[in-house]
RNA sequence: GGGAGUGUAGCUCAGUAGGUAGAGCAACGCACUUUUAAUGCGUAGGUCCUGGGUUCGAAUCCCAGCACUCUCACCA
């Protein structure tokens, strides 16, 4: 932990710089600083031998070298990084200036190009070519090793994507990949929408939400676990391909693959089915791959994953087979396996016990992405019903690593079969905040089209994109305990 | 909630059979006009997470607390 004495030493030092420079004339927080070239584009556009070239880039200062009368700055900005090169001779009144400059500190640069006789490209920087931009009054993290401590990273991300290059560039792989999967889809007909985030019922899935009040109208609200009640009443009015990508929040506990605030981009296109939605799934999740620039074989952790398709696509029931050794017609079989694992199973549902089973045998083992397809149907409340054995629904989970990536099923649009399912909420669950709302029901009768319903976590997905193994390194203000006033 | 681990300088980390601490980087000073984590010499910097206990003496051992990490449990 910081010790605030020593920190203001320090500060109290940068505090002086500061106004050392303010004496020079110089606003130490500068302000518009035009034609800005970034750092890649000078480099892209640099000629070998050839004279007369210049640039004007503006950053970070990460790495200062102090030769005497020559300074060597590595100045970072969004795209990467680029030398600096100050010379006393080249810029005897600013130099001065240029001698106050300290890690950390923000400043543009205007000069010739050129190299030196190392090869390092660099801005020589000439006479008023030294722009001060903004003081940094903190000390920066140690420069080869950057900022390692987990908890302060998370806190203070801001220093974090600065002093830890591979956050920033997975941080704009997540960008690519949100992009990527909004072009993809608009691509193909659909409309992005936005749906209530606070709702009076929270439905759609079963978890505990979050609670809020709405003063005016004195109405407790939920904010919500998922978007997917109010994207299928869009279904009922005629929008026929929609998406939303936006937060679901569920107030249960975090670890490394939950946080309580999470993205989603939820799917829904009329008159397809979950086999569709499987097609869609991979391909979207190939198109990301190909847009961050990652090779289809990704080191996930210890594991190494092939996302390169197609995708296994293989039966609940036959997964439980493969993994457990039950049949799922044998329940005392289930059973027994259950007792085996330390399952529980006094009192619980069939259903739900063959499903704690195939959770603890079955999921872990899912490396390569591979669809788990047709759910009993009693776990799946919102899906349509197997037309060939309605004991199963016609859903998916896509798995990889281990990890649920995506849930979607072949929308049950029944009105009267859904309100069964919401009547009879399965044993064997907790109690759920969850009520009926009727006016879904109301919407399924005004008549849905038959639709597949599609969900993939974005960080999750982001997460096996770029090797991160938990969910705080794509999320860029993860939820955190506030530091109490003594551990300030 | 259970178990395990971690907490030492601004940062990254060492360390001691119980005898109040060290390196590198950063900082400050000096030197240096081609460095690449610049280099060399010097200086300064610490409530060793917090509070108790044991002890002549605790950063070290014990207890409690706080924070973080991992793990198990919980979790459509």
């Amino acid at each position: 932990m910081s010790n605030p004495v020593d920190t203001s030493k320090f500060e109290q030092q940068r505090q002086e710089k500061l106004t050392q420079i303010a004496a020079l004339g110089t606003d130490p927080y500068g302000s518009r600083f035009e034609d800005v070239e970034s750092a890649s584009s000078v480099r892209a556009r640099y000629q070998e031998n050839t004279e007369g070239q210049r640039a004007r880039c503006a950053g970070r200062i990460v790495l200062l070298r102090d030769i005497g009368k020559l300074i060597f700055i590595t100045l970072r900005d969004r795209t990467g990084a680029i030398q600096v090169g100050l010379s006393k001779s080249m810029m005897p009144n600013q130099w001065p200036l240029a001698k106050l400059l300290d890690l950390g500190d923000l400043i543009g640069a205007t000069g010739q190009l050129g190299k030196t006789k190392t090869g390092e490209l660099t801005i020589w920087v000439e006479e008023s070519g030294l722009t001060f931009l903004s003081k940094c009054l903190f000390q920066p993290p140690e420069k080869f090793h950057g900022l390692a401590d987990v908890d302060q990273r998370y806190r203070q991300r801001y220093v974090d994507l600065w002093a830890n290059p591979e956050v920033m560039e997975r941080f704009k792989a997540r960008s690519e990949i949100v992009s990527t999967v909004r072009r993809f889809l608009t691509a193909r007909g659909f409309l992005e929408v936005e749906t209530p985030m606070m709702q009076t019922i929270a439905g759609g899935a079963a978890a505990r939400p979050f609670i809020t009040h709405h003063n005016a109208l004195d109405l407790e609200l939920y904010l919500r676990i998922a978007p997917e009640l109010f994207l299928k009443r869009l279904l009922v009015g005629g929008m026929e391909r929609v998406f939303e990508i936006n937060r679901n929040f569920r107030n249960e506990g975090l670890d490394r693959q939950h946080n309580p605030e999470f993205t989603m981009v939820e799917v829904y296109q009329a008159y397809g089915n979950y086999h569709v939605m499987m097609d869609l799934t991979e391909e979207l999740v190939c198109a990301c791959i190909e847009a961050i620039g990652s090779d289809t074989k990704i080191q996930f952790g210890e594991r190494q994953i092939e996302f390169k398709g197609p995708w296994r696509r293989a039966k609940y029931v036959e997964l439980l087979k493969e993994f457990s050794g039950c049949d799922v017609d044998d329940i005392q079989a289930i059973r027994a396996k259950a007792r085996e694992l330390n399952i529980q199973d006094a009192g619980m549902d069939d259903a739900v016990v063959t499903n704690e089973v195939f959770e603890t045998t079955v999921e872990h083992n899912l490396i390569d992405p591979t669809f788990v397809i047709d759910y009993p149907a009693i776990l799946c409340p919102l899906a349509r019903p197997s037309k060939a054995d309605p004991r199963y629904a016609e859903r998916f989970e896509l798995f990889v690593s281990g990890m649920e990536l995506a849930n979607a099923y072949t929308e049950l649009n029944d009105p009267a079969i859904q309100y069964e399912n919401f009547r009879h909420q399965l044993r064997g669950q907790d109690e759920s905040l969850t009520k009926m709302d009727i006016d879904y029901v109301d919407a399924l009768k005004y008549g849905m089209p038959p639709a597949g319903g599609l969900g993939i976590g974005i960080d999750r997905l982001v997460m096996l994109l770029t090797g991160a193994t938990t969910i705080r390194d794509v999320i860029l203000f993860p939820l955190l305990k506030p530091l109490s006033a003594e551990n300030k």
